[in-house]
DNA sequence: ATGTTAAGTCAGCCTTGTTGACATTCCAAG
DNA sequence: CTTGGAATGTCAACAAGGCTGACTTAACAT
C-alpha cells in the first residue's frame, strides 16, 4: 500500500491482508508435513530423511552436490541422513562414470517403496486441498507460491521442473 | 469438483501437478522464514522466538494455555522460549485478574520493537509476492492454504480472525 | 606437478522439539 | 473445608537436524 492510493484494486496488499496469509501460511505448512510425518515417526527417520528420498526419487541418479543445492544444508548435515539411507539399503550410491570423484544416488526397491508411502500421503493431502479450492484457487496458489521463492533458489526450483514438467 | 471424472477438468489433480504443488510449497516456505531468520541470526532468539513474538502482539494478553494450542509445542519447548523473552523484558507477563493461575502475555516497548521489525519483514517479502501474482492469484492461494489446514488446527485458526478480520 | 573439486568424516555446538516427574497455586465441587 | 483437577512453571535428559571448522582421499584439469 506504498504510493498511488488507489484504494480498492490494492486492498490485497493491506497489512491485515499480509498478516492473515502469513499466519495461513504457517498453520498450512503444519497440514503440509504431518502427513509424512506420522509415516515416519517411530522409524528412526525424520523430516530431513524424506526430503532426501523425494528428490533423490525425482532425478535419479543426481549427485551430492546437486542435492546440496536443492535441499539447501550442508554437506555434513546431509551426510548424516544419507549415510543412514545407504546403509539401511534405501538409497544407492555409485560411483560416476564420466567423472569418478562424484555419487550417483538412487533409490533401491526398498527405498522406493518407502518414498511411495511418503509421497502418496502427502499428495492425498494436497489432493483434499486442491479438491476443496478449486482448479482456479490452485492456479493462483502456485502463482504466489513461486513468486515467494527466493531468486537464487528459483533456478533450482526451474531446473527441477524442465524435462518432467 | 468433487467426484465425477469429468477429464479435463480434473488435469489439476494429477500426480505431476501435486508433486509441483509439494515442491513449490517446500522452496516458498523457505523464502516466506528467510527475513526474519536474517534478522534474528546474531541475536539469541531463532524462529520459535520470533513465533512467540508474532502471536502475542497479535492477541495482546493471551494466557499460556492458548498460546501453546496456537504454536503446537509442548510447554517445557515454549517455556524455554518465553522465559528469555521474559528476562531480556520483551515481553510481560502478569497473573490473571479473575483466575490468577493464569499469566497473561504483553510485550513490552522493546518486544514490540523487535516484533515489528520482524513482521516489516515478513510482510514485505509477502507485499512483493503477493503485488506479482496479483489479487486473483492471492485470492486462490489464501483459499487453498485454509484448506490445508487440519480441521483440529482450523479452529484454532479461525477464532485468530474473529474480531479483527 | 600442482591446484581444484567432490565427497566423506570427526568433533563440537546450537536451537527446538520431545518425555517424564514434580511443585505451586488456585478454582470449584462435594 | 477439603480435595480433585487445571494452569503454570521447572528440572533433567534426550533426539533431530541444523551449523562451523578442520582434515582426508580421490580424481580431475591445467
Amino acid at each position: 500500500m506504498n504510493e498511488a492510493s488507489s484504494g480498492d484494486t490494492l486492498l490485497f496488499l493491506t497489512d491485515e491482508q499480509l498478516r492473515q496469509g502469513i499466519e495461513a501460511m504457517f498453520f498450512a505448512y503444519r497440514g503440509f508435513t504431518s502427513a509424512p510425518d506420522q509415516i515416519l515417526e517411530g522409524m528412526d527417520y525424520g523430516r530431513a530423511h524424506h526430503r532426501a528420498l523425494h528428490f533423490i526419487a525425482r532425478v535419479p541418479g543426481m549427485n551430492v552436490k546437486r542435492l546440496l543445492e536443492i535441499l539447501g544444508v550442508t554437506k555434513q548435515s546431509l551426510n548424516r541422513v544419507l549415510r543412514t539411507l545407504i546403509e539401511d539399503g534405501l538409497v544407492d550410491s555409485r560411483v560416476g562414470t564420466s567423472d569418478k570423484r562424484e555419487r550417483h544416488l538412487f533409490l533401491t526397491e526398498k527405498g522406493r517403496e518407502l518414498e511411495a508411502r511418503l509421497s502418496d500421503a502427502q499428495r492425498r493431502q494436497m489432493r483434499s486441498a486442491y479438491r476443496q479450492a478449486g482448479p482456479d484457487a490452485v492456479a493462483g496458489f502456485r502463482q504466489v507460491l513461486e513468486a515467494m521463492i527466493e531468486p537464487q533458489v528459483r533456478a533450482t526450483y526451474a531446473s527441477l521442473r524442465e524435462g518432467q514438467g
